[in-house]
DNA sequence: AAACATTCCAAACGGATGTTTTAAACATAC
DNA sequence: GTATGTTTAAAACATCCGTTTGGAATGTTT
């Protein structure tokens, strides 16, 4: 995909529509007159819709899986070594990954994660599967760190356990500020991501620390 | 709203289709024909598809709200006695509520939960505006007791902490059902809906209860 | 300059959507 | 029996959707 400036305005345009709005609720008419360029354009650099959501995901999410990888190399953990991280490190590491991520707006923090959001909650069996194919390898290693970090935990709760830690990040880092005001680009006290972060933290670890209720 | 037989197929059709497929992505000739009503019954009855979702969400909110009503009754908690209820008995009365609930299908409880997870994270200006204006007396009153169950936190963590709750909450309950089918294929363990909430209360309870980072 | 490939654009296509309208049947109550 | 409300049927409505088309514009190469 050459990145000509019609393509990337047109997933700039989509990316502040999608999360503001989902996926079926915006159509490529609304992401094309907002990116002032012509309807026929999506189709023909990206091929479809559905190709177009992809590619939004995919822009964030290559750097996001680089800079983990990156990040995972430099502490040198390895599942190997019997030395499993304490799992507010891995926390860590995540939430700094996501802060790093060069973003194209004003609040891309937000941005991402409810777009993350949506690609859970939001039935699109075709993102779901791209999603496992183009970036599963980073996400299962995360998965077998935290397994290696909880190991008081049974299979099933670990999982259920992971799947409140997502929601809580997904949920409240989409609703940092409301979308609306991000996109009327209103100000008032503007709630820092990292801030808001260091609240998130220490509150998902105590949650994953607790003692299991399955012994 | 005369509750005929007619009323009651479609809402029973649109509850199961909206929380299979999301609001948008069911139209309302899926939801007559597999209520084998016709298709102006709707508009006929409802008036729009707006108001369908809006009566789908009243067949079980109210009962719920009802429900919760009479539970902070019976536990005589009050703003003003000085007596603050532990936050996990909150929790649990709420959940349990969830789980009280008369339902017209089988897992109904895992349905409900995915609209009002749905409710959450799909952005239906309507529908939010309907529920904040029928809803909100009975979730200000929560709310308030959250505040008294957790003083020794600032009015900004606090705040936070709530979002992080309702996060884990919303977003584990409208991808229940996907989640499910990954977790039964992964091990045969089938999820019902209590028990994910036996995993998610002591979760949370956790994280609100840790230390504040703020003094 | 000529040939070529790429990008852009206005317009149209076929289909699905929510909604409305017509008419006729059916039930229930006064 | 007449009035009132409910249901079905079939069709049309206006609109929006994703996608496709043919040709014009643009840039690059020979």
């Amino acid at each position: 995909m050459a990145y000509t400036e019609t393509v990337d305005r047109i997933l700039d345009a989509a990316e502040l529509l999608f999360a503001e709005k989902g996926f079926s609720e915006t159509s490529l008419r609304m992401i094309t007159s907002k990116a002032k360029v012509n309807l026929a354009a999506v189709n023909y650099h990206f091929g479809s819709k559905n190709a177009l959501i992809q590619a939004v995901f995919s822009r964030f999410l290559r750097p996001l899986s680089h800079l983990m990888e990156e990040g995972l190399k430099k502490h040198q953990w390895d599942l190997d070594s019997g030395q499993a991280p304490d799992i507010e490190q891995i926390l860590r590491l995540y939430t700094h990954c996501l802060l790093d991520i060069p973003t194209r707006h004003e609040n891309g923090v937000s941005i991402f994660m409810r777009l993350l959001g949506l690609a859970y909650t939001q039935s699109q069996g075709h993102l779901r599967l791209y999603l496992e194919e183009e970036y599963s390898v980073t996400f299962k290693f995360i998965l077998m760190m935290v397994k290696e970090s909880t190991p008081q935990l049974s299979t099933e709760e670990r999982f259920w356990r992971t799947q409140f830690t997502l929601g809580a990040m997904a949920f409240t880092m989409s609703s940092i500020q409301p979308l609306t005001d991000i996109l009327e680009n209103k100000q008032g006290s503007k709630a820092d991501p990292e801030k808001v972060i260091d609240f998130l933290v220490p509150f998902l670890v105590a949650g994953l620390k607790t003692p299991p209720i399955q012994e």
